[in-house]
RNA sequence: GGUUCCUUGGCCGAGUGGCUAGGCAGCGGUCUGCAAAACCGUGUACGGCGGUUCGACUCCGCCAGGAACCUCCA
């Protein structure tokens, strides 16, 4: 199999994946802050990085996926002092306990991945339930002068850093610039500048969610929880750290800057991160109001939605792009996904029924080794569809008697399939389909299809059309081919 | 304002210094009672202007338009 290659946000290159262990793979993933419900932009970093993990697992390798749930710690807004914590404000808001809501959209954000195929984690950290480990990491910065408490909160000394390590290395940003471009907020006095972050920040009276600590009640800022917790599970080095691309900076930098902080050395030898869903060429964002929930898609009850998506529809359609483009949304794009995913899923139910002959006209070697190079190449999954389409093209032809198969491919070339469209890409079957296992349904059909036989037999072409029309009607189609009649469920 | 990036045919979306991306839609044909599916064939392209080169959609520069990050964000 050939060389994986992925792309390293820093060193903006393609770079011979090589882990630290060999067959062994950490791979960390920030996970969602559950204060309100997926929308599609969610689904991207989530369904790219199963990937990753689906093909690194292919290849052979034993990969320990850790994937965080951010419960705490995640203020609304960075202006300090007025800042609220997001948990805590859907809280109030909903008149719940904050474990109440982390729960109830913890369970939504789960369903919904369950739904788009999406495997689950080896572990999936909370933040809540690793207070003691990130006041560890605090301590740590602390003991090596890279920080200073204030009023009961601690905040990270980026200028100090700066002086010793890189601040800035993986978003390619220098702090003089960040110096002169940081606006200036009200509210910072205890910060001595304005970008140094909070490492643990005291509560004010009316904030819930609290933990004691030697500085103050409080709660640990948002960007330490991925430090404690990756270094928790994979150790104080692991091979590749992935994300959304708007985590990059500054979440993912000031990661970086805490675990060197605190150790001296750096953590993460690769770090991935995603593109952005955009909606007419804008970010898809919770906070710019619009976004398009997962189940609104999976349902069609928003508004600017012609039809619901199946979530195997919005799965394929993030695939058929390389997962460092923004993809737009529209449902024209997403109505040409659910068509191409038909084709491709229809034409490996016709593989399973390609008869053999004495030998092949057609190259499964070459179709094989095309996909998964380009599978090796950062992950471009719409270059391995593309070539998974040509197949499609083989497989139909064969059927058609165009081209010929040996046994020996045929069977290579389920097995291929097999393992590039369900084990790697993630895609399942949806719907019933007519040898589906609703067997009074079938047998329904059935005999729907032999009276249509008898019509069709006496030229009753009005009792033919009838049945078939109104069978589709109800959402069964039927198809006339020369072996006969197929039929499946839309 | 700073940093980074993008601009491909009707739509989505890959990629490369010279060789068909792919999907959806369209068109012509085969098959069919009709339709659908399938098969065969087929058109349309690389934002603008310069430069480098034997040759650029691909490299460089400028311009135009757009985006992301710089504050929470997948």
């Amino acid at each position: 199999m050939s060389q994986l290659y992925i792309y390293n946000t820093l060193s903006r290159k393609k770079e011979a994946f090589e882990p630290l262990v060999e067959g062994r793979v950490g791979l960390y993933v920030c996970g969602p802050t559950v204060y309100s419900n997926s929308h599609l932009g969610h689904a991207r970093p989530f369904i790219t990085f199963d990937l990753l993990y689906r093909y690194l697992t292919f290849l052979g390798n034993k990969v320990r996926y850790v994937r965080n749930i951010t419960d705490v710690g995640h203020l609304e807004d960075e202006v300090e002092g007025v800042g609220e914590d997001r948990i805590a404000k859907k809280a109030r808001l909903e008149q719940l306990e904050p474990m109440e809501v982390v729960q109830k959209y913890m369970n939504t954000f789960h369903r919904n991945m369950d739904d788009l195929n999406v495997t689950p984690p080896s572990i999936e950290p909370r933040a809540s339930g690793h207070i003691i480990e990130q006041i560890q990491v605090i301590e740590g910065i602390l003991k090596n002068g890279y920080a200073y408490e204030a009023n009961g909160s601690v905040y990270f000394d980026v200028e100090k850093y700066n002086n010793d390590y890189k601040y800035g290395k993986l978003s390619g940003r220098n702090l003089d610039d960040i110096k002169t471009n940081t606006r200036k907020l009200d509210g910072q006095d205890e910060k001595k500048n304005s970008f140094d972050f909070a490492l643990w920040k005291k509560a004010a009276p009316e904030h819930i969610m609290r933990w004691p600590s030697r500085w103050s009640d409080g709660f640990p800022g948002w960007h330490l929880e991925c430090s404690a917790m990756s270094t928790k599970y994979l150790g104080e080095q692991f091979d590749i750290h992935g994300g959304g691309m708007d985590l990059t900076f500054p979440h993912h930098e000031c990661e970086i800057a805490q675990n060197t902080a605190c150790r001296g050395t750096e953590s993460v030898r690769y770090w991935m991160h995603n593109n952005m869903i955009t909606i007419n060429g804008q970010k898809m964002a919770r906070s710019l109001g619009n976004f398009i929930t997962l189940d609104e898609l999976f349902t069609g009850t928003h508004e600017i939605l012609e039809q619901s998506y199946s979530p195997m529809t919005i799965r394929f359609f993030i695939l058929q792009a390389h997962y460092r483009s923004t993809i737009d949304f529209s449902n024209e794009a997403l109505q040409a996904s659910e068509k191409g995913l038909e084709r491709l899923m229809s034409a490996l139910k016709t593989l399973g029924e390609l008869v053999a002959s004495e030998a092949s006209t057609v190259d499964i070697a070459s179709l094989k080794e095309k996909c998964f190079a380009a599978l090796s190449d950062d992950l471009n999954s719409p270059i391995a569809i593309a070539h998974l389409f040509d197949g499609v093209k083989m497989i139909n032809s064969i059927k058609a008697g165009t081209e010929k198969i040996s046994a020996a491919d045929l069977e290579d070339l389920k097995e291929f399939y097999k393992a590039v469209v369900f084990d790697v890409l993630g895609l399942k079957e949806e719907g019933e389909t007519g040898s589906g296992n609703n067997e009074v349904l079938g047998g329904a059909v059935e005999l729907l299809i032999n009276l249509r036989k008898d019509a069709k037999a006496n030229k009753d072409w009005g009792t033919a059309d009838k049945i078939r029309d109104e069978l589709n009607a109800i959402g069964i189609e039927l198809k006339d081919t020369k072996d006969g009649v197929e039929w499946s469920v839309k």
